[in-house]
DNA sequence: AATTAAACTTACTCGTCAGTAAATTAATGA
DNA sequence: TCATTAATTTACTGACGAGTAAGTTTAATT
C-alpha cells in the first residue's frame, strides 16, 4: 500500500508557493495550530467510520491510522488513545445535536414546533459519520472517567428532551405525558436508526424525520381533528 | 473461587435417591438429554448476563465459564464458540418476541388493538435477559453464516410490526402512515429499552410499555377526539 | 548554522483470550 | 466386570492488537 501519507497531503492550507517571506509570525503559528487541529479531526472522523464500519472492537489502531495513509504511533500523537479515540468521536457527535437544540431553541412558536426542529436536526446527526459512536459509546468501554462524561453529556440532551415535552404540556401544544418515558421513546427511535441506516437508503435524513415527526406528533389511531404536524 | 460444579447442581432433577430401579430406559435417556439442554440453557443464560454487563468483547468465555462455576473447554462442549453463544442468546431472545406475535395475533378485535399487545410482550421481551443480546447481536460479530441467520430474524420481527400496521390502516384503525418508517420508529423506541433498562427501575417493563403506547397511539398533539388507547 | 521541537516511523513488548489437545473422572450399558 | 461414551478438567498454543521506546526526518526559532 502506498505511503502518501496524506494526512498532510489533504491539508487545506496548501505549502503556499509565493510566501509573503516574513509576516507576523503568529499568522504561521495560528495557522500550524489548525493544521494540526485539522489532522486530529481527520483521524477521527476516520476512527468514526471505521468504528461505524466495523465496530469499535474490531477496528485496530492501524486500521484506523491506514485509513488516513499514517502509522499507529502518530494516532497516540494526536490523540491520547484508543478510548480516547471513541470519546472524540462522540462528543463530536453530541457536538452536533447540541447545535440542533441551540438553533431550534429561539425559533419562537410554540415548544412542540421547537422540539419538532430539534428531532430534524438529531435525526440529521444521527446519520451522520459519528452517530454510530455517539449512540453506541459504550460505558463498557471507556474508563471511569470518561464514561462518566458520557453520561453527563447524554443525561444533558435528555434532560433537553424533557424540558421542552414540559414546556409543551404548560402552553398547550403538546397532550399532557410522562415527559421521561416519552423523551426516552422519542430519543431512542431517532437513535436506532444509526442501527438501520447505511449510507445510499431511499430516504433523506430529513425525510426520515418526517416520519418519524409524523407518528410522534399524531399518533397512530386516527385523528377526528386535524392538527398541524408542526 | 469456589469451584462448586454449579452446573452440575442446579440441575432441577436432583439425584434421585430411591430411584425404581429400572424402568424404561427411554425415561432416562430423555431425563438425560433435558438435563443436557438444561445446561446448556444456563450457559447461554449466564452468557446473556454477562454480556449484558460487560459487553460481548469485554466478556471472556472463561468468564462465562466461570459464571456458572466451570472451565471455559466446557462451554465448547455445550456451544460451538463465542459466536455461537451470541447467537444462541440472540436467538432466545427473538424467541420471545415471536411468542409475543403468536398470542397477539389471535386476540381478535382491530388490527391496531393486536399491535398494542405486541408492543407489550416486545417490551418485555427487551427488558429481559436476552433483551441485549438480541438488540447489540451485531453482525459485525459474526461471520457471514450466523450473522444472515441474525438479520433474517430480524427482518421477520420487522416483517410482522409492518403487517399489523398494514392491516390497521385497512380496517381504519390506524391512521394512513408509512409502514416502513412506523415500524422502525416503534421498535427503535423499544429496543432502545435495552440501552437504559437496568434491573431494578422506577418502573415495570409492563408500565414502560404502556406509555410507549400511550405516544404511540395517540402521538404529542393534543387531542380533540378521545379514541381508546387500545 | 546550530538548536530545539514537532511530526512521523520502525520495530518491538506484553497481556489477553479464543480455541485445542490430551488427559481424567463419572455415568451407561452389555 | 469391562467397555464405551459423555462430562469435565488441566495445560497448552497462537494470534492479534494496544501501547511504547527509540530513532529519523522535517520544520520552526535564535
Amino acid at each position: 500500500m502506498l505511503k502518501t501519507r496524506s494526512l498532510t497531503a489533504k491539508s487545506v492550507t496548501p505549502p503556499r508557493r509565493g510566501r509573503p517571506p516574513s509576516l507576523s509570525p503568529w499568522r504561521d503559528a495560528a495557522a500550524r495550530d489548525a493544521e494540526r487541529g485539522r489532522k486530529r479531526a481527520a483521524l477521527i472522523r476516520a476512527a468514526a467510520q471505521a468504528f461505524r464500519a466495523n465496530g469499535f472492537h474490531n477496528t485496530s489502531l492501524d486500521d484506523v491510522a491506514a485509513a488516513v495513509g499514517v502509522t499507529k504511533p502518530l494516532v497516540y500523537h494526536y490523540v491520547g488513545n484508543k478510548q480516547q479515540l471513541l470519546f472524540e468521536c462522540f462528543c463530536t457527535g453530541v457536538e452536533q445535536i447540541r447545535a440542533a437544540f441551540e438553533t431550534a431553541e429561539h425559533s419562537g412558536t410554540t415548544a412542540r414546533a421547537r422540539l419538532v426542529r430539534v428531532l430534524a436536526g438529531y435525526a440529521e446527526a444521527i446519520t451522520g459519520d459519528f452517530g454510530w459512536c455517539m449512540v453506541r459509546a459504550e460505558d463498557l468501554d471507556l474508563d471511569a472517567t470518561l464514561s462518566a462524561r458520557v453520561k453527563q453529556l447524554k443525561s444533558e440532551i435528555d434532560q433537553g428532551l424533557r424540558r421542552l415535552l414540559r414546556a409543551g404540556i404548560e402552553d398547550g401544544s403538546i397532550r399532557s405525558c410522562d415527559p421521561k418515558m416519552t423523551a426516552f421513546a422519542v430519543a431512542g427511535a431517532l437513535n436506532w436508526i444509526a442501527h438501520w441506516h447505511r449510507g445510499r437508503d431511499a430516504l433523506t435524513p430529513a425525510e426520515i424525520a418526517a416520519r418519524f415527526i409524523d407518528l410522534f406528533v399524531l399518533g397512530l389511531a386516527p385523528r377526528a381533528d386535524r392538527p398541524r404536524r408542526r
